[in-house]
DNA sequence: GACACCGGTTCCCTCCAAGTAACTAACTGA
DNA sequence: TCAGTTAGTTACTTGGAGGGAACCGGTGTC
């Protein structure tokens, strides 16, 4: 069954058993830190915008209509927090504040696009799945 | 700048900004769709922990000793729902459940295991970029 | 004087993810 | 008779994510 697979798989679950042994803190776990991040509403799409090009304040809300501004304004400091991307303030008037990704957000967009690549592969039998559940269970 | 990264990441790109552009329904997206099953606290734990090898509802709360009876069961029954997770039942006395991944389930591992090897890989830089923004913002 | 623009901040509210604890059925073995 | 096992379910509660709307300073325009 393991064979089926990809020897990059192995590796990483092997390391995820060595490290459930060794240091069972799902706090501290580097993954739910990313998943965390990543994981919200609006940072996935905020930080697949960026990686089009780089863009103004305004021009993410208008790139992103459905976020309100709070909401846009949290995610880019949490995203600019953990490293993911860059916000530079030119002292203009009106001020203007260009945000981009940095080289560990652009490096991001690797493992990202392939999450992104099976997401829209799989869509189709995860809808099949989902309505065959709920067909079988009233 | 585009050229520095992989062709397959251009790809992602070129179907994301095509995408935004056709049918901007971001309640639709199938990438959030994935996000909001394998991003909240439990359900990526779960799956590693399947893909080792397929548990018992008992063996999976041992394994996983920090999450809640009730939190296991809705995260089992919502990976089941969405085709992740296998549920058989044998009818002993008491009852025994096994879960195992599906091949839907282990397709997944491919792109999360390259997510997961960029979060080991990247955490020390993460942290480092959280430890200066705090320095910086007081 | 009134308004718009840019890039936010602040307050208030709602809803849901998640935790806690108690309860269940069916059976086994002491 | 009574405790223990497995695999849950149910009711109650809380913290935090996210939304809505108002407000801000500084500037240019009509």
């Amino acid at each position: 069954m393991s064979t089926l697979i990809s020897g990059e798989v192995d590796v990483m679950l092997d390391g995820f058993e060595r490290a459930i042994k060794t240091d069972p803190d799902f706090e501290a776990c580097p993954v739910r830190g990313v998943l965390d991040r990543i994981g919200d509403k609006w940072s996935t799409l905020m930080v697949l915008t960026l990686a089009l090009r780089p863009h103004r304040f305004g021009e993410l809300k208008r790139a992103i209509p459905d976020i309100s501004q709070r909401m846009l304004t949290q995610t880019l400091r949490d995203l600019q927090r953990d490293g993911y991307v860059a916000r530079k303030v030119f002292p203009t008037t009106p001020p203007a504040v260009e945000y981009s990704l940095t080289d560990l957000g652009r490096s991001l967009m690797l493992p990202l696009s392939g999450l992104v690549e099976w997401a829209v592969r799989t869509r189709g039998a995860i809808e099949a799945a989902r309505a065959a559940f709920d067909r079988e269970n009233v």
